[in-house]
DNA sequence: AAAAAAC
């Protein structure tokens, strides 16, 4: 059965009627407007139109319908039963400031450069003017903590690790420096080359970054590439990668371009990476290596950004940077107490669907993203809510065609998903605007897997919702992700608290659990055998 | 510790 097919499947039968999560809806807003009033120390963290996604998502113009119908039978439901004025609940949403929260920074270093207030104070920086309005004209008010610092510190052409929870503008915080730096699109007095470079784990993320260029190159002729093997080959003809501004790369596909001598990285000014602790895992790390051996001018900068870094990952960084500065925005290793997170027991694997079933028969917030542990798991669980009957429910995951991925991204992004069902590789730095639910449907294996996973709600000083499903199997590793709950303002039964430190042998065994393939075996007796991995559906159903 | 992701 084809994707699309699938698609149509999925769209039977809702357990919902649309009206019903459409008053969901209204409460959720009517909720943080009320919030937004009485809430005294608000900041102007609101949202505005032109910041959004959506937009500049592939195909996606304009709002997602889900919004769009809502706020329709809002304006009915005030005419009809309360006789107020038509005014759109969107314009009543922009002119309420959602409470951002204020983070602690820590700024340390040799000679910090002090951190700004307004984008304003960008002027006395020398930050071109075509910049500063585009940051206008994409809807950036004020710069959040980690933008306020950071910018001054690579503006100074230093080195830089930064951290900073999810959802905080990271992006903003070092794209903005580069477009600065480079002053004007590629020329002869540029040199010969690339000069900036952005690395990132996955091609979703490094798609969602150009997008983010794109916002700020507006009105120049900017060479931005989304590096592919397509991108690439089109730079091995006569001189284009002489006159190219920034590329935006995973790491293989990067090394695959040096070696086959498609580009050199000689003129590299700046160089990023991005989710720094997953870049600097032992799988990334000789890419990586041989991404920073490749950059050869005299005065690269480097700057390391992620949400999380486990002390290994630090010190590596610190390692390879030159007198750093190292920003610290909250609590590292926390998510955002804006995220109201929850631990569910259900006993064993087997229970889980029948769990996620029921809790699909309440009302809940579309979209919902949900994860699992690996790819064929979450093809299965993806399936399975399809036949119960749940609707717009979507798969995502590395296993699929290059198309099949960013058919998904933009169905998400134009809020056509209501459910999606995804691995790993969703977990960082994916910023979808709308999602307010998100579910740890198998548990993660590491305290940042769980950062990153539910900090893709709750962004942009919006409140989400996380749960996590454990089972017995999970015990060994419950009570440290049940200390990060607590510390991050969630609450946690006692029980969990009281459990004791797992031991190593514990969590060894753990490593050795084995989940089932499918999230539902019964369904698959004797046919495992015919699950195969690049399919967004189980071939039993094509 | 293991899966996922990277080509």
């Amino acid at each position: 059965m084809s994707n699309e097919a699938f698609r149509l499947l999925s769209r039977g039968g809702t357990v919902f009627s649309k009206s019903n999560i459409d008053n969901h809806l209204l409460i959720k807003r009517k909720e943080s407007r009320q919030k937004g009033q009485r809430n005294a120390t608000v900041l102007d963290g609101q949202i505005p139109s032109e910041l959004d996604f959506f937009k500049y998502a592939q195909g996606g113009q304009g709002k997602r319908k889900i919004v769009d119908e809502s706020s329709n039978s809002e304006k009915k439901r005030k005419v009809n039963h309360e006789g107020e004025d038509m005014q759109d609940e969107d314009e009543l949403l922009a002119s309420v400031a959602i409470p951002e929260v204020i983070h602690r920074v820590s700024a340390k270093g040799s000679d910090v450069p002090p951190h700004i207030d307004s984008f304003e104070a960008l002027n006395t920086f020398g930050v071109p003017s075509r910049i500063t309005a585009n940051l206008k004209s994409s809807g950036y008010k004020t710069p959040t903590s980690v933008q306020s610092y950071c910018i001054p510190i690579l503006l100074k052409s230093r080195d830089l690790a930064a951290i900073s929870p999810t959802g905080t503008g990271k992006t903003l915080a070092y794209l903005l420096p580069i477009f600065s730096k480079l002053a004007a699109p590629a020329s002869p007095s540029s040199g010969n080359g690339v000069r900036a470079v952005v690395v990132v784990p996955t091609r979703e993320l490094a798609h969602q970054i150009y997008n983010e260029c794109l916002k700020l190159a507006q009105g120049r002729k900017w060479k931005i590439i989304l590096f592919s093997k397509a991108t690439a080959n089109a730079l091995s003809q006569n001189g284009a990668a002489d006159k190219v501004d920034i590329i935006i790369s995973t790491p293989l596909r990067l090394v695959a371009a040096l070696q086959n001598g498609v580009i050199d990285l000689n003129n590299v000014r700046h160089l990023v990476l991005d989710e720094a602790d997953r870049m600097l895992d032992p799988e990334f790390m000789p890419q990586i290596q041989e991404i920073v051996n490749s950059c050869t001018y005299s005065f690269l900068q480097k700057a390391f950004f992620s949400a999380t870094l486990p002390a290994g990952a630090e010190k590596l960084a610190m390692e390879m940077l030159n007198n750093p500065v190292r920003v610290v925005v909250g609590v590292k290793d926390t998510p955002l107490p804006l995220i109201s997170q929850s631990l569910t027991y259900v006993a064993d694997d087997p229970s889980k669907l029948p769990s996620l079933l029921s809790y699909f028969a309440k009302p809940y917030n579309p979209p919902v993203l949900i994860f699992a542990s690996t790819q064929t798991r979450a093809t299965s669980l993806a399936e399975e809510l399809v036949l119960n009957g749940i609707a717009n429910v979507d798969c995502l995951h590395a296993g699929l065609t290059q198309k099949e991925r960013e058919d998904a991204v933009t169905r998400m992004r134009k809020g056509e998903s209501w459910v999606m069902v995804t691995t790993e590789v969703m977990a960082r730095g994916m910023d979808f605007k709308g999602v307010r639910e998100v579910i740890n449907y198998d548990f993660p294996t590491t305290v940042q897997s769980y950062v990153h996973r539910i900090g893709r709600t709750g962004r942009a000083g919006r409140e989400g919702k996380a749960v996590t499903f454990f089972t017995d199997d999970d015990a060994p590793y419950l009570k440290t992700i049940a200390n990060v709950l607590l510390q991050s303002g969630s609450t946690v039964p006692d029980w969990i608290l009281k459990l004791p430190k797992p031991s190593k042998l514990k969590k060894r065994q753990m490593g050795k659990i084995k989940r089932p393939d499918v999230v539902n075996p019964a369904r698959f007796v004797g046919r495992r055998d015919s699950i195969k991995k690049r399919s967004a559906l189980h071939p039993i159903y094509a």
